[in-house]
This record gives structure tokens, sequence and C-alpha cells, in this order.
DNA sequence: TTTATAATTTAAGCAGACTTAAATAAAAAA
DNA sequence: TTTTTTATTTAAGTCTGCTTAAATTATAAA
């Protein structure tokens, strides 16, 4: 296969249902920003190639070929993003982007060399985890959205979504990075929104700002 | 524009424009291996686009925006190609292939921290100039394919055409790279073979070969 | 100059990844 | 359960970059 548009569906596919459990068609069309009807055409190449087990209006599963694929797929994004921000030095909010791209124009043999060039990173600059050549994808430790803290919770940022640029780039203006320790100081019922300190600094956020970053709790006084 | 068909073929028609001074459709059509009214097909599109001067049966010309993307598609290749094998440590008959693809797939902020990264490189692997961001081209010394050498002239390897890895990599197996100094012991004439001697030891070389080298010329001792 | 060969272009058509609009099935609301 | 809304699929068609086969022009040979 030699293909940017299915080894896009086939990513996705793979997150999706590696977070949610499940995905349909519609979710898959609002991430690749196509028509539903573009969804359902690909889905039946998929099906073909056997990639992916599909019956209509049935759900959607990956075969252990498509997810072996899918699987290698991730792992050339993460090791490119990896790259990007530890060699070229560019912020954590554009190596998405670039790595969208370069995913698909690498040879293994070229992400192989940049995995051990980087000492075999076991994540990427947000958080999420990098499968190793053998498609093992390193554990993760649980953790909770910001926004299910509650008033006086912290604990430790430990990934982030990676998908909107915008929203990255604030995080850093909030001095929000991985490994950063956020307190939860208020919790406003009427719209969710918190007043979070981190790094001795306070700041408002919102129920949806705050839905998007990850946290690894620790339980402190008073709690 | 977005594409990498026409990234290639612009590339095409400014390299072949650069060292034959001309280009014809069957050149192209050999070079990016589609048959001869592909070309024909995207020659049209090409010039409407503004990229080419194009009448039919008449030479092909790149216009002046045209030539500036066709210069920044070398610059992305080769800087690539310096990254692949410095950083990466790819060897120089694997480079070209990966940068291929890789140069359709980087934006030019990516490329341009390369370049710093690498500080600001002239050359390619097999002795190519890097176009800087404002699009010059640094000069090269004069130079000659090895094949038109004479007996017992020799002179420094600059250049080796970079498009063919089994060539490439024999040339690692007898010891020639770029810098090298290839002395020409005999040549035949029934068949233009040459003996070369390079490091102390010599070998037998075919004419075509010899013609993929490129030398810059030291008049030595009795010639 | 005429003839043969080679290069180039035109014509028709295909495959992939899309689109819009219409039809159908599933899920939610009444 | 019936109705309404939403999700999904089908149908028909577009656009791009190709293909093969046939026609045309240019070049080389006789
Ligand atoms: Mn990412
Ligand atoms: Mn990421
Ligand atoms: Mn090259
Ligand atoms: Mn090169």
């Amino acid at each position: 296969m030699n293909n940017i548009s299915k080894e896009d569906y086939l990513s996705v596919i793979f997150k999706f249902q590696n977070r949610n459990g499940e995905i349909r068609p519609k979710a898959i069309a609002q991430k690749l920003q196509v028509t539903q009807a573009a969804v359902t055409d690909m889905l039946k190449k998929l099906a073909i190639d056997n990639y992916i087990l599909y019956e209509k209006y049935k759900c959607i599963r990956l075969t252990p070929s498509g997810e072996e694929f899918a699987i290698n797929m991730v792992r050339r994004h993460r090791i490119w993003e990896v790259f990007l921000q530890k060699v070229v030095g560019m912020p954590w909010d554009k190596v998405h982007e670039e790595a969208h791209k370069l995913e698909h124009s690498s040879s293994d043999d070229l992400i192989n060399r940049l995995e051990v060039l980087l000492r075999y990173p076991e994540f990427d600059p947000h958080g999420d985890p990098i499968p190793s050549k053998e498609g093992k994808i390193p554990k993760i430790k649980k953790y909770l959205p910001l926004s299910d803290l509650k008033e006086g919770e912290s604990g430790t940022v430990v990934r982030v979504n990676d998908f909107d640029e915008q929203f990255l780039n604030y995080l850093t203006e909030l001095g929000i990075s991985l490994y950063e320790i956020i307190l939860v100081k208020e919790k406003r019922n009427f719209d969710n929104s918190l007043m979070i300190q981190i790094k001795g600094k306070q700041w408002n956020i919102s129920q949806k700002l705050a839905e998007n970053i990850f946290i690894e709790i620790k339980k402190v006084k008073g709690a």
C-alpha cells in the first residue's frame, strides 16, 4: 500500500478505537475533514484490502493486519514529533502538523534510525506513547482530564491533546507543559470553569480547555 | 501549489535545463517513468499555471516563477540529503531516494531549520550545490566527466550522479567518494575503458561508469 | 527531395479520492 | 408505537494523473 489517504484513515480509526472503544463514520469524517460519503467509500476499500472488518451500519473494527499497519503509522508520527522538538527545536504546537506530512514519506529504515538517534523515546511531546518497532505500546499511568479534578486536588500533566495548534500555544502562555504540576484552587459549578495554580501563578480556564489536559493525580493536603 | 507530481516535473525540467541547456518531453518521461502522453498532458497544465512557457513541438522553458519554484525543490532535496547523511548516518547511496520523498512533505520552516542545524551546507553528498533560501546557487569549479580524462591526467572527484543506487554502491566498493584523487593510468581506445588508481589501488572501469564521475583536473607530472 | 523513423500530441478511457443530492436505516423524541 | 431527527449509504458526477492507441509533426536517411 502506497497511499496517504488510506494511511490517515487507518491511523484515525486506530486512535479512536483505542481511546473510545469504537468509531463511527461521522467521527472519521470530522477528523479528516471529508464528507461522510467519502468515508463510506473508503471503508469499503479498506475492507477489501482486509485492513478493517466492515458491515454497513454496524461498527468498524481493525483486522490484525490493519492494526499492525496503523500502529506503525502512529509510531512514525510520534517519532517525527520527538525529532522535530528535540533535534530541530520546533515548538510543541508546530510539530504535529509537520509530522503529519512526514509520516507518509519516510522509509521504515529512516524511522528506525531516528529512533536510535533519539535514544528510543517512549513518549511524544504531547505525552502520547510511541509504539516500538515490534508494535508494543508503552504503558501509561492512569490519568484523568483536568476537568474531572475537584477543588483542592492536584496532579502532574502527563498528556495533552495535540491536534489544535492554538490550544497548545495557549498552554505555553499559561506555562503548562508536560510534567508540570497543576493545583485546582476553585471550581465553579455553573460553568465548570476552573481556577488553577501552576508555577505559583493562578489562571482561570474554561471547562473546554481543561478537558484537553490530562492529569495523573496525587491527592494532597486537605483532599 | 500542493502537488507531488508537479513538483517533480518542475525539478526535472530545471535540472535538465541547467545541465544540458534544453529539455525535451521524452527525457522528462524517461526520468519520471511515465509515458510521453502523460508529459504532454502535464506540460499543458504547468503552462496554464504559468510555471513554464510551452508551445507544442517547440522547446520548454521555465518562467521566473517556475524557476523559483524548482530551485526551492532542489534546495529541499539536497538539504534533506545532507541531513540524512550527516545527522542520521545514512549511506550516500540511500539518501537520494529518501530525500526524494521527504522533499514534498516539509514546510519551508523545517527546511530552514535543518539548514541552520547543518550550518548552511553548500553541497550535497554527491557534490551538487545547495541553493540558498534566496535562490542563490553556490558556484562550482569547472569539472569534467572522468571519461574525458587522458592517460596520465589526474584530479579530484567533485561530483557524482546521484540517481542510481547501484552505481553509488559500487563507487563505495572502489573507494571512490567526494574529494578523493583519481589518476588515469591507462585508457583503452577500443572501448574507452579506463584503468584508474585511487588510494594506491588500481581498478578497471567502464566508460559508462566514468561518465558519471566528475573531476576537477589538476594537470600533473608528464601531462 | 522523397521516404522512413522517431518524437510528440491527441483522443478516449481508467482509477482513486473526492463532491453533492437523494435514498434508506437507525436512534431519539413524542 | 409512531413520528421526527440524525447517521449512513447509494448514485451520479468531478478532477487529477495517469494509460494505450491512433494521428500528426519533426528529423534523419536514402
Ligand atoms: Mn501528533
Ligand atoms: Mn502528539
Ligand atoms: Mn538527489
Ligand atoms: Mn544529490
